[in-house]
DNA sequence: CGCACAATTGAAGCAGCTCAAAATAAGTGG
DNA sequence: CCACTTATTTTGAGCTGCTTCAATTGTGCG
């Protein structure tokens, strides 16, 4: 595999750069890949996982399921996102991670991680930086559940995922494919599919967006930001801290916050 | 500053051994000690900071504000706990944290922990793992706010306090200081104060609580625990993982999961 | 073509909100 | 230790954003 189509180096390449040896490393992590089909768990409630899934292609999202049969969806995977590095420091999943679309995913084996952490430090630090992330996006949408309303939490959902896609080229022009139903949509936010239904008409209604099947086009951006309450800093794009430009000088990231 | 009271090594330790030479680094961080009041940020919205803080004393939280001015609180931050991390690594806090008591709080310099880091991988996985489970309880809080009704997020969370308190010793058999207002648990369960306010006379009525002040009393845990549709395993306590336990033979944290 | 899933619409219900005011408790200065 | 002020808790009552239930329409696909 090309260093430049890795896409876990492209990953962590938004934060810090990453030295040819480091490249070369995490090069060798890309060897098992595996086809799961829709609606499958890549990592089920209680399991024990010895490797990480990295997502290469398609969707998927962490959830738990309530006493009563409710689902909730704890965030949205894209391509390019590992998706259970919690497993690996954790041990036993305190959730599950299913396939929202069939996926193509990496097997990277917990061991691997390991040894690469050990002895590098530094990319470590580049892997832990990537699960604060998912975290800043767990208490976005923890805020937006509790405090917003039904419309501003779509609004504010569809302008998320159409940065986090932009940032893996997952997009073109204003557009982007959002494979995921309604109901789906509903777990996400924690609403109910009815009520997902009518809010997306009415962001239609309004001229914010269009839907047409799975592909969303954003007809007015700030607008939709703006119905969102969308401040876009909780993902940490194209930014590193002083920590990390104190240990690697001489690489900028490209930054594109013209938002 | 004795081992023994390093909460930094308390807290680290439950989740793996800590070597006499890494306790010894981990005294030599806890020497700036500050008071902070009430209600007062220990780290703004925006703000770079350039320290970690320890809570040795009091209770704060990560609040975020939207848009209408209502306050989500995000988690809870207790004794024990090193509260921004975040701001290690992202840089830019994207929430605040406040305290809700008068606190007793130890400032890391990013600096000593980057050398940490980098010298004792196996400090910073530990500290990383410690990010998990604050991300483990996000996604628990998330799962409540958006799916469990008023009375079993009431409960849950104060089930996940007795545990979290209980860890730190800060319980006597079934009771426990919880002193915050009924409009800070609304911030943080996304009620409003008035209903919160309801539906702990609902949790008392029925006999699974006892409140005077600030003091909880759980007269029914396994009831509570019902009521709150609580399962401990996403804090993870007194737990290791496959990998932490290949790295550390011999030494097995105590367990005390008979809940 | 027809099945199965997804989106849409209508209508009624309710969990939790808001507003407003009273009752307690917790400070605070004298 | 009291009197006064301020914060917090508690209660009542009306309202609403979202849910639930149920049915209809659309759509992808073997």
């Amino acid at each position: 595999m090309s260093k430049a189509s890795n896409p876990l180096i492209r990953h962590l390449e938004q934060f810090g750069s990453v030295s040819d040896e480091e490249k070369r490393l995490l090069d060798g992590l890309l060897n098992r890949i595996e086809e799961v089909g829709r609606d499958q768990d890549l990592v089920g409630y209680g399991e024990q996982p010895s490797d990480c899934k990295l997502i290469l292609e398609g969707f998927a999202c962490r959830y738990k399921i309530v006493e009563g049969g409710k689902r909730q969806i704890m965030s949205l995977q894209i391509p390019g996102d590992i998706c259970d590095l919690q497993g690996f420091l954790l041990g036993r999943m305190d959730h599950a991670i299913g396939t929202l679309t069939p996926c193509r995913v990496a097997l990277i084996p917990h061991t691997a991680i390991l040894d690469l952490t050990d002895t590098h430090p530094r990319l470590g630090r580049a892997l832990w930086r990537g699960t604060l992330i998912d975290a800043a996006v767990f208490r976005e949408w923890m805020v937006g559940i509790g405090r917003r309303s039904a419309a501003t939490r779509v609004a504010h959902l569809l302008c998320e995922i159409k940065l986090r896609l932009e940032a893996v080229g997952l997009t073109e022009d204003d557009s982007f494919d959002l494979p995921i139903t309604q109901a789906e949509l509903g777990d996400a936010l924690g609403l109910s599919t009815v009520h997902i239904n009518r809010t997306l008409q009415e962001l239609s209604g309004t001229g914010l967006i269009v839907i047409r099947g799975a592909k969303i086009t954003i007809r007015d951006w700030q607008g939709l930001k703006r119905k969102g309450d969308f401040d876009p800093s909780y993902l940490h794009q194209g930014r590193r801290s002083d920590i990390e430009r104190h240990l690697s000088r001489g690489h900028a990231p490209s930054q594109s916050d013209a938002l």
